[in-house]
DNA sequence: ATGATTTGGATTGTATACAAAAAACAATAG
DNA sequence: CTATTGTTTTTTGTATACAATCCAAATCAT
């Protein structure tokens, strides 16, 4: 386990800080699948009593980063190819729902913020800084979330993300598919922009399927 | 709020036996959306000391059963027409993708058992017993969530089941579309056995549109 | 009266103490 | 040397104590 500091933050209780560090350390990978959270340790790592650490591996367990048993404590979960495949199927499904809820009912202005966020991903596609091509992903894929109206789904939709994260941004480094990456992102908002259902459907389809293909590639060299 | 009593089994950790007992008394309306859940009163009702309730809450917050402002304490969580909707616009979308996971993945056994519960369903609806039917129905969905193999997706579809649950006993009371369920399900069923995906997706959507509109209606009426 | 302010009680947040279970270790018998 | 039992240590589970905050009623000034 790296060092852990907590993220202060003086207004939020200390569950919520709490919470917030071991998920961002569990997402970068500085607690690594299988690793045990053991209340005592962290306990005194992040300055803080067991029962904070306690109420933060609650949530954790319920956001899947987290996995208890009874008596024996939590670890890290893990996260194997078929977790991931199974993550994957649902995310494709709901991304393609938020296009067409957003399709029916985007607003000029949230179009106009898809429409820059593509723009910023274009251009980050040029300066290979793969950290801010990936911020502008997440960017661009929410501004259409947003479209929705939907904060369950939005929530939802942000969850899976995040148990796809710690793949997410090695399968962005393979700089030969950002050309693609950027016609599929025009052609989502040449779907959401003449409220075209079917072409918006089949290009958020293939886009989210290229994903998933391209994070299998990548799970794969990875064993 | 109801008596509470302590779901009591001595094996599970007092935290989730709280949790399982809060999370029933608030799906059968025995603790009310907006009502206060107040460590210390919990904690004597339930005869237990406030830290396993204060985790059952953090649990129950996640769930989306239950809401809490720092320093305020927690509430049920309210479900307006809204919310409800957007529940149901979710549960649309992965029930039809578990019906095609499941058209291609189902097994023998599992059709089987697919079967059986329609069965029991079509059964039920002679009964008038309404509770027995929504289990029935409950089961039917289950036979097919589990043929999908997708333990992330099987866990996300019972817990969005769960958010509806309020309403959905209150929907199947109307015993004039039992016919029109029963035959709904024989084509889910027929779909999954020829393994015609193009069936099936049309024959669940139209189920759970069906339901979507009867929980609609259910909802208008009780404002 | 009305509005600001103080103050007491209620409630949540955090730390700690103690109990119970599990794990690690050591000793002994086979 | 292995297996088994008993003992110690570690770790989780639960209760409680104390601190900080919030809320509402009472008080005071205008």
């Amino acid at each position: 386990m790296k060092d852990l500091k907590l993220n202060e933050n003086a207004f939020l209780p200390l569950r919520d800080v709490v919470f917030n560090t071991l998920r961002e350390a569990i997402l970068r990978g500085d607690l690594k699948p299988g690793e045990r959270l053991m209340e005592l340790t962290l306990a005194s790592k992040l300055g803080v009593s067991r029962t904070p650490i306690r109420e933060a591996i609650r949530m954790l367990e319920q956001e899947g980063l987290a996995v208890t048993m009874p008596r024996r404590g939590a670890q890290v979960a893990g996260m194997t190819e078929k977790d991931m495949e199974d993550v994957l199927q649902i995310r494709e499904a709901l991304d393609i729902l938020a296009a067409q809820i957003a399709c029916e009912k985007i607003t000029e202005e949230q179009l106009v913020e898809v429409k820059a966020a593509a723009e910023r991903f274009r251009k980050c596609t040029l300066t290979h800084d793969v950290k801010k091509l990936a911020e502008a992903d997440v960017n661009f894929h929410d501004a259409i979330y947003n479209a929705t109206d939907n904060p369950k789904l939005i929530s939802l939709l942000s969850n899976l993300r995040e148990q796809l994260y710690r793949y997410r941004v090695e399968y962005l480094k393979d700089e030969s598919k950002y050309s693609e990456l950027v016609e599929e992102h025009d052609r989502i908002v040449e779907g959401l922009e003449n409220r075209n259902m079917e072409l918006l459907t089949q290009s958020m389809k293939a886009h989210v399927e290229g994903q998933t293909v391209a994070m299998r590639h990548v799970i794969r060299d990875q064993d």
